[in-house]
DNA sequence: GTATTAGATCGACAAACGTGAGTCTTAGTG
DNA sequence: CACTAAGACTCACGTTTGTCGATCTAATAC
């Protein structure tokens, strides 16, 4: 599928000439840009990545008791890694009684997966 | 499609006891897990989203110089977020001359692609 | 009421990050 | 040879991150 580009000679240009006109623009928009990359980085740690499969894969809300005991860190860790997941918008809480549930907001991923594939 | 967990019901259970089994796993396994963040990281920087956004739609090798002036950055930042992406093996360079083309591996992006869908 | 529990928040710390100014290396020009 | 340009690298900086212990807040049990 890479198509080769035609690449320019390799010659050096006229002194205060342009090396190349800029033909490739970024036509990802900044602020879709700034959103997927936003979800890319709160996919970028293990611990929160696992977490979204696993909300993910349950697909319905899972207690935070249950998450605890399977990641190797400590409960204020966890709460961490999971309101970074909130503030990327991937994930929401429901409070019950003493429990907390959090579930995948399924939309949240489309964008960057659309885009990657 | 988010099929309802069956919530447990929500009292207290007797002291000591467990407030419910951990019934779900992360079988996302611990490389793959790790393997997807370090992608997922590299990707959550809006520049170096970007760069592979304009990268990926060449399917060919683009020049440094052309990347360098459409972005807001300093050439030495440029540089090392190129380098983010080649250590994270998203992306590889070829050195010709005076000037170095950069272009997407396209199979790196494919476990987190199939993952994310 | 008190005691206990789930989960969020706070405070602190070291490590990693994004950035630019400056420098270095390599390659082409004259 | 000296000069110039492309791009990587080094250093320094302020900011953000991941982590844990301790604390706080609700809600339930007694």
């Amino acid at each position: 599928m890479p198509v080769d580009l035609e690449l320019l000679p390799k010659q050096k240009r006229a002194a205060g000439e342009r090396c190349c006109e800029p033909v490739v623009y970024p036509d990802v928009h900044r602020d879709h840009a700034l959103r997927m990359a936003e979800v890319a980085k709160a996919l970028g740690d293990p611990i929160r990545l696992q977490l979204v499969d696993v909300l993910r894969r349950h697909a319905g809300k899972v207690c935070v008791c249950e998450l605890v005991p399977l990641f190797d860190v400590s409960q204020p860790t966890l709460s961490h890694h999971l309101k970074k997941l909130r503030d990327a918008g991937i994930v929401d809480s429901e409070r019950r009684g003493l429990w907390a549930y959090y579930y995948v907001i399924p939309e949240a991923l489309e964008e960057l997966s659309s885009w990657l594939s």
